[in-house]
DNA sequence: GCATGATCATGC
DNA sequence: GCATGATCATGC
C-alpha cells in the first residue's frame, strides 16, 4: 500500500495554484513507504533520526500539533509520530501498529543525569495484560508476542523544559524479540512472561509486582488507583490493571551500546543546531536525491511544478534545497549562483550556459579588470546541479558541485573574447560578435525575449540583446574534471 | 550533429 | 514590464 495523506492531496491541489507561500513550502516527510515491509517502515522512521519534529515537519503540521491542548501530555509524542511521520491514525487495537509487517511502533524518552549519563526515562509499556485470556495462552502463541514480536523503538532525548517538538530522535532500534536478541535474553523474556502468567493462573493477579521478573515487568496501568481495579479469572479478589513493560534496565543496555551517537545529538540539541558551512548545507540537502530519476523528485519533495517550463529542473533543484523562494538565503549570503545542467548520455550538455544580457552602452566604457563579466565569473561560486540521461534515457539527478572558473581560462580565453566583443561593439558591429567556433571556452549569442528585443548601442542603432555564454563542450570538460 | 538564432515561463 | 535562466528550433 502506498500512503498518500489527505493533507498531501490538498497540498498538491494548492501547489497548482499560484500562491507562492504554498508553492515553496517544503514538506520533508513524504509517506511513500510500504507498510508491509519492516525495512521500509524503518527507513521511514529514519527520516527523523538525529532530527526533531520541528526540523522535519512543515509549518501547517506544526501549528496543528501546537493546537493540541496539552502538548507535553504523556503519550502525545507517540501519537504525533504515528500521525505525522507515518500518516496513521493512532488506535488501541490488540494488533501491532503495522499488522501487515507485524511491527509495533514505540517512542520512548532518554534522560540524562550527571551521574548516570544517558538512561531510559521510563519503562516501555507493551500493552495491557488480559487476565482472562492469558491463563489459556502459551508463550509462543501469546497475545503479547502477536503484538510485540517486532518492536521499532524511536528513542528521543528528553529535556525537562524543552518542547517535544525540539526533542531529537537519537536512536532507532528494531528489536525482534524472537530472533535478534541473544538467546539468553529471549529465554529471560519467556521466563518472565511465564512467571506473570503463572501468577494469574494461580488466582494471584492482585499480587503481581514488577519485582517478580527481570526484563519483562507487569507494571500498573491506569489513571488513578481507585478506578484501577478489575476482576481476575481465578479469584474473587480484584486486581490492579497491569501492562507488560520492558524494564528501564533492559532499555539501558540498548542505550549504552549507542552512547556516542546519543551524546552527539544531545550536544547538538543543547547548543542548538550548529551553524553549517555552505558545503555541508548542500550535502545535507542534496545527497539523498543523488541518482534519483527526475520524475520521482516531486513526490519526494512534496512540491509540484508544471512540467515543460524551461525552468522546470531549476525549480526541482530549489525544491530539493528546501528553498522558500527563488532566492536561497544561504546562497545569497555566500554569493553562490545555481546553474542547472542537463547532460546527454555522452556527458555533454545539450545547451551552452547563458548569463545576463550585456549592456552595449556600458561595456565599451569598461576595463577588463573591473568589467561586469569578469566580476560575475570570478567573484562568486557557482553551484552546478547536474542531471544526466542514463543509458535507458531516464533523466537522473546525478551530481552537485561547486565551481569557479579557472584563473587561466578567465584571464586567457574569456578575456580575449571579451576584448574582441568590446572592440566590435565600439566599431559598430554589435550584430556580429564572436561565435562558438571562435573560442573553446565562451562565445556571444542572442539572449532576449525575441529578436525584436533590442538594446541601444553606442553608435545609435538598437541591436538584439546578447550575452556571453560558456560553451557546452567547456562545461562538459569542467564537470568531467571535477573531483566531487 | 552542431552553430546559431530565437524564444518561453517565471518571478520580482 | 522586463530581466533572467534555460531550452527550443532551424538550417547547414
Amino acid at each position: 500500500m502506498r500512503y498518500d495523506s489527505g493533507e498531501n492531496v490538498a497540498y498538491k491541489a494548492l501547489l497548482h495554484s499560484h500562491d507562492p507561500r504554498i508553492k515553496y513550502n517544503l514538506i520533508v516527510i513524504t509517506y511513500d513507504f510500504d507498510d508491509s515491509s519492516i525495512d521500509s517502515i524503518k527507513r521511514q522512521a529514519e527520516k527523523v533520526l538525529h532530527k526533531s519534529l520541528n526540523q522535519v515537519l512543515d509549518e501547517a503540521q506544526l501549528s496543528e500539533i501546537r493546537k493540541t491542548i496539552d502538548i507535553n501530555r504523556k503519550g502525545l509524542l507517540g501519537n504525533v509520530v504515528e500521525k505525522y511521520i507515518f500518516n496513521k491514525e493512532p488506535d488501541i487495537a490488540p494488533e501491532p501498529d503495522f499488522p501487515k509487517a507485524k511491527l509495533e511502533l514505540k517512542t520512548t524518552p532518554i534522560k540524562t543525569s550527571t551521574r548516570k549519563g544517558f538512561s531510559a526515562k521510563e519503562r516501555l509499556v507493551l500493552g495491557m495484560i488480559d487476565y482472562d485470556n492469558i491463563i489459556g495462552e502459551r508463550w509462543e502463541t501469546s497475545g503479547f508476542l502477536r503484538k510485540n514480536a517486532n518492536l521499532l523503538i524511536l528513542f528521543y532525548l528528553f529535556k525537562k523544559h524543552l518542547s517535544i517538538l525540539d526533542s531529537k530522535f537519537t536512536l532507532i532500534k528494531l528489536l525482534k524479540l524472537l530472533s535478534d536478541l541473544p538467546p539468553a535474553d529471549i529465554l529471560q523474556l519467556k521466563n518472565d512472561w511465564e512467571a506473570i502468567a503463572a501468577k494469574i493462573r494461580g488466582g494471584k493477579a492482585h499480587e503481581l509486582s514488577e519485582g517478580d521478573t527481570f526484563y519483562l515487568g507487569a507494571c500498573t496501568k491506569g489513571a488513578t488507583y481507585a478506578t484501577n481495579f478489575r476482576a481476575q479469572p481465578r479469584s474473587e479478589e480484584k486486581a490492579q490493571r497491569r501492562a507488560f513493560s520492558l524494564k528501564p534496565k533492559y532499555l539501558n543496555f540498548i542505550i549504552a551500546e549507542n552512547r556516542a551517537a546519543i551524546a552527539q545529538d544531545h550536544e547538538d540539541m543543547i547548543k542548538g543546531d550548529k551553524p553549517k558551512s555552505i558545503e555541508e548545507f548542500v550535502h545535507e540537502k542534496l545527497d539523498a536525491y543523488l541518482n534519483m530519476p527526475a520524475d520521482e523528485i516531486p513526490d519526494r519533495t512534496g512540491i509540484y511544478f508544471a512540467p515543460g517550463s524551461k525552468g522546470y529542473y531549476a525549480d526541482l533543484a530549489r525544491a530539493m534545497l528546501g528553498a522558500k523562494s527563488k532566492k536561497i538565503t544561504e546562497f545569497e549570503k555566500a554569493d553562490v549562483t545555481m546553474k542547472t545542467i542537463r547532460l546527454q548520455k555522452s556527458g555533454t550538455p545539450k545547451e551552452s550556459m547563458s548569463f545576463p544580457a550585456m549592456d552595449y552602452m556600458e561595456i565599451v566604457k569598461e576595463n577588463w579588470e573591473d568589467s561586469t563579466l569578469r566580476d560575475m565569473l570570478s567573484s562568486k561560486k557557482f553551484l552546478f546541479l547536474v542531471y544526466q540521461y542514463d543509458s535507458k534515457g531516464i533523466l537522473r539527478f546525478t551530481k552537485h558541485m561547486f565551481w569557479n572558473i579557472p584563473y587561466s581560462d578567465l584571464e586567457g580565453h574569456v578575456k580575449k573574447v571579451w576584448e574582441k566583443t568590446v572592440e566590435l561593439v565600439k566599431t559598430g558591429h554589435a550584430d556580429k560578435l564572436p561565435g562558438i567556433k571562435n573560442d573553446p571556452v565562451c562565445h556571444v549569442r542572442p539572449h532576449g525575449k525575441n529578436k525584436n528585443d533590442k538594446a541601444m548601442t553606442p553608435y545609435g542603432i538598437p541591436v538584439t540583446k546578447k550575452c556571453f555564454w560558456l560553451n557546452a563542450s567547456y562545461i562538459a570538460e569542467q564537470i568531467k574534471n571535477a573531483k566531487n
